[in-house]
This record gives structure tokens, sequence and C-alpha cells, in this order.
DNA sequence: CATGAATGAGGATTCATTCAT
DNA sequence: GATGAATGAATCCTCATTCAT
């Protein structure tokens, strides 16, 4: 019965991700998001109190699929290759789940992303993880000092940004293309 | 009269960015639009054939404000200091125009970019510029060389990353990390 | 089983009072009736096959209740006492019951009174009561001869105005005010 | 265009007012108001912010149009016979306008009252006017001292409660049963 | 050119009711 | 009997757009 529930809330999640990634925030009524989930109109708001709630918890399960997926790196490696790695997985995660990052991005630049930061819900794993990550290379001379801001704008900055360029068609994604990037990056952070 | 004109349109231009700034692109109708620019609802229809063309020239302007901005730039400079001047006037620039910076952000993400890119209309002047610029490093054999998609991930996705840590509050713009981020930026790309 | 089953459909005409008493009409849905008693919302229909059925049923259950509280009165008092009496006794349980008066109120002055009057259940038990009370002081010749109408009007139209005028918080219930309400009906009835 | 204005207001008054009568405040949606008002749903948003102010603006208009039409009374006549004119006027109206009568009852007897009241909205010119008229058959002495909660009730509760009977078919209205009930309130308030 | 009243299709949300467990 | 998840028709309200003035 558990299952049944989980599976619904996904559905649901998984139909307003596919249909926000087709026809954006403005184009997905819930009637729609709905009919692609296989459930009533109602059934939704017995699991979302509105509109917001969902698309807030949808993000919040976005986070959290990408967190999980991300982070799951051998901490044995050295630490070069797992700031290659982690990079590279980002890359790939949002490569295979653009319906997932085209969603995060419209919802960073949407006054949704205002209204989550105001509900005081410091459930940002991901980012802990990120800072962690930076300071130890830091410490250990590996990579300069910055601050977070500064190192997360040119470490995830160009990721994303390359990403987009993929997405709306710019260019297809290449090997030597990621590589080179992800090598920029190591070259002007790298002691 | 010409005057009259040019200032009606722009004068819905500012009302709509300070709208979808505040509110976001769901939460700013036409009639908000049109009181906020003291005209009348009708008015709009005059200028613009309906909203999804007001936004998409809203778009353009902003391209053709920014680019303007952004490209004044001594072209007797030695290389470098132009790649220092024209990434700080970008940040500069959004910084100083948050509801430009929002909007084309939300832009960006949405449906809409999809209808302007179909709509064929190559006034891609900011980005023929771009274009023409790294070459002429890449050319000089002052930059590495590298395909336009990854240069422009790595040059412009930290300045909107880090605008965007600024904008939503998570840091303080300072020289000294504006700095930092430039120089990383060179580190990574400089031959 | 039947004290338990006989509870049930208590609670939830209790629930159903006080929520209509907050809330209104319109303001108390189905579920909230079941919340608030304490029940399933799929319990009620075991009880009551619609809301209309609901609303109609506890309309006969105040009615009884009240009914059965004005009409116990000794009969061998003088007939003014009992006069005094049985309206008292009304304004009182009214004011003690204010929710069951709301409601009643509200019932009468809604399309369910043409639900119920259609629907021909002449319980009218405490119109007759009623009517044969008045009929004796008719026929006793302590008051005048007047149709049931005429004097149901001026015998229970100022008790509901009055406990209106309380419950709107318009007064303070006193004795005084009451007693010369009712003194100034007898002697508008008296012969 | 102001008549025009003024028309279009009142038809969705004249069309509310007519389908409460029929259906009730829960069975009557704006959609229906709308049509029987000859007018676009949207239109109703143009004059009323939503259904609760409809609903209490025209409580306000049933107001004034009642009171209007009540207080036409020549103030040379003797207190007497105002004391009865007045009355019969209220009878009238009310059975001349049942749908007035009706609505009025509905929202006293709704929580759109307490609504109304925490508004702070004091155009009782009505019961103004009844205070100072009930102060001066007091004052000169051919009526008893009475509270003005204590005389409404006497003089209003009747009235209403005779209405209603009629309204809900339990008697006919005739001349001598209205005229009995104003004479029994006289009776039992003059001196 | 400018106005803003009017339109009505479309969207979010509610809620009486059902039914599988 | 009792439950409460699921349903979807119905309702309130919004808003892009039109058009008579």
């Amino acid at each position: 019965m558990n299952v049944q529930l989980h599976n619904k809330k996904e559905a649901i999640f998984e139909s307003t991700l596919h249909l926000i990634y087709e026809y954006g925030f403005r184009g997905t009524p819930m009637s729609q998001i709905a009919n692609h989930a296989n459930v009533a109109t109602g059934t939704i708001y017995h699991y979302f109190a509105s509109k917001d709630e969902l698309i807030l918890e949808l993000f919040k399960y976005c986070r959290e699929q990408t967190n999980e997926h991300i982070f799951s790196v051998d901490k044995n490696l050295p630490y070069k290759e797992r700031f290659f790695f982690i990079w590279k997985r980002l890359v790939a995660y949002y490569l295979d789940h653009k319906e997932i990052f085209r969603f995060v991005e419209q919802f960073y630049s949407s006054p949704y992303f205002a209204i989550m930061q105001s509900s005081k819900d410091p459930s940002y794993y991901g980012v802990d993880k990120l800072h962690q990550f930076f300071e130890e290379g830091a410490k250990s001379g590996i990579i300069r000092e910055m601050n977070f801001p500064t190192i997360v704008s040119v470490y995830i900055g160009p990721a994303t940004s390359y990403i987009k360029n993929i997405s709306y068609g710019f260019c297809k994604m290449t090997d030597s293309d990621r590589d080179n990037i992800i090598e920029i990056i190591w070259n002007g952070v790298k002691k």
C-alpha cells in the first residue's frame, strides 16, 4: 500500500517534469499533469495542497535525485580525479535527465525559488557536500584558497552553461569538449 | 511624436521588466503591465500584436541594451586587458540591471526561447562579437584553441553563476571575488 | 452496538451543527464533518444517503430536541402562566443552544426547507402542540380569537427576533428585557 | 455611459436576487448569474472583486431600496397612524419583493452577516430612522418606554414571521390578518 | 492613437460521492 | 460496519484579447 502511494506521487512528479520540459511552467495545467499521470485531477490535491506545493516538492525531489547520483564517488581516488569525476557525473546526469535540468533551471529563475528560500528548509545536502569537497582541496594545498561562491561559480557555472548550449541545440555533446572544459577549470583553480 | 511613441514602448518594456522581476512570467498579466506603465490595456496592443510578441521584443531590446554596453571597449588595449574588461563590464551591467538579468534568465529557461529560435531572426550581434573576440585571441596564440560553445561556457558560465549567487543573496559582490573569478578563467584558457 | 450506532449518528449531528454554526452551509464540507466527528468520510454515508439527507434529518433531530424541551410544562398551571412559561423556555433553549438556533434559521431560509415540505413528512409535533395551546386559550376566552398564522407570528416572531439581536451582539440578554417582551405580547393578545 | 454602467450592475443584482430566491446561496454559481444577466462571467468581476463582495454589496443595495420605500411617510400624521403605516408598508414591500426578503433573510442567517459586521460600515440609515421613531413615541408618552432591541423585536419580529408564513405557503395574505397583527402589537406597546 | 469595458475560454481548486480493502 | 484514497464534475476566478467610442 505504501508502494502504491509512492508510485502515485512519483507518477505525478514524472508527469509534471515531462510537461514542464515540453511546455514550461505556464503551459502545464494541473489537468494535463493529472491526465499524463493517469490520475484524476483531485488526486493530485490528495498529495499536494496546491500547484505551488507540488512544484516546491518536485524541486526537492529533483535535488535529492541529483545529489544522490553525483556524489557516489570513491573517496580513495586522488583529489584531482574526484574533481574531474564529480563534474563529469553532473554533466552526464543532466544530459541524461534533461527534464530535471530544465525544470531546475526554470525553478531557479522563477519566483518559486524565493518562496522556497523563505520557507527555511535547509536540506542543502548537495551544497554541504560540495563545500566539504572544495575545502578539502584547499586545505591540502591542491587547489587555490577561494570562498565558496567563487569556486562554485567557476565549477558549476561552465557545466550548466555547457549543458544549456547543448540542450538549446547550439552544439552536440562531445567527450573532447566536455573534457576540455573541466580541464580548463582545473587549470584555473589548481595551485 | 516619434519620441512619444518611443517613450510609450519603452514605458511598457520597463513596466514588464519590473513586474516580471517581482512576480515572474506567470504573475504579470497584461493589465498590470498597462497599469504600471500608465497606459490602457488596449494601448499595448497598438505596439505589440500579442503578449508573446511583447516578450520576444523585450528580449531583443534587452540583448541590444546589454551588448551595446558590454562591447564598448578600446580595441587598442592588449588582448588580456580586453578579456578582463569585457567580462567585468558584463558582470557590472547585470548587477546594475538585475531586472534585465532576471528576465533574460527566465526567458532562456522558458518555452519562449524555442519560439524565438524558430523565428530565425539571427540578430546575434553580441554572439558574433564574442565569436570574433575569441577567434582573435586564439589566432594570436594568446588563448587556447577551443570551439565556441566551449569557450563561451567557460567565460560566460561563471559570470552568470556568480551573479545568481549574489542576486539570490548567497553572497555580497566584492571586487576581490569578482577579480578572482576572471583571473581563474584566464588561467584556465591562456596559453 | 445499537448505542454505538446512535452515538456515531449523534456525533455526526453535533459535528455538523458545530461547523454550520461556525462556517455556514457553504463552508462545511462532508470531509470536515467527518474529521470533526472523528469518523471517516465514508462512514457518514452509512448513516445518511447524501448530504441533503443528513441536513434534513438533522433538522428533524433539532426540532425534536427543541419541542421535547419546550412543552414540558405542568398542564395544571393557569393559562397565562403557561403562556409565559413556554415562551421563556423557548428563548432560554435557543440561547443555550445557539448552534441549533442558527442551523434552524439557516435551514428555514434555504432551499432545503422547500425540499422538506415537498417530502410530506408531517411530523409537526410542535406545531400541533402550539395549535392546541392557542385554541385552548381562545376557547376559554382568555386570549383573542386569531387564526394560527397570526398568533404564531405574534408569539414566535418577537422571540426569534430577540434571540437574533442577542446572537448578533446587538444586545445582551437580560431578564427584564425578556420579561418585557412576553408581557407586551400578552397585553397584545389577551382579551 | 454612466447609465449603462449602472444598468449592468443592477442587472447583475437583479439576476443574483432572482437566482438566490429560486436556488439559494449554494445553488447559484457566478456563471448562472452572468447568464441570466446577459453578461459574460468576467464582466461580473469588473464590478465586484469576488462573489463575497457581490453578495455584500447586494445586501446594501437591498437595504437601501427597502428603507427608501418604508420611511416615506407623512410626518404630520398622528403617531399611531404612522406606527401602523410604516409597519404595513414594510409587510407590503417584502410581499411585493419576495426576492429581496428571501435574500435578506438568507444573508442574516449566513456567515456573510458576520463579515459585514466586521467591515464596520455603519450605514444603518433604516435602523437610525426606526430608533428615532420609537423614541419619539416613548417621549410623547404614547408608547411604553422600552429599549431598542425590545421594541424592534416586538415590531419587526411578527412582521417577518408573518411574511415567512405566507411565503412558505402556510397561509394567504389577508388584510384582516395583517391588520390584526399590527393591532395586537399596538395593544401590546401602547401606554 | 488611446481607452477600458466586455468577453469567455481556460485554469486552479473543491467536494460530494464511490468503492476496494 | 468502517475506512479514506480516488474520482471528476462543478465552481470561482483570471487574463489575453477585442472593439466600440
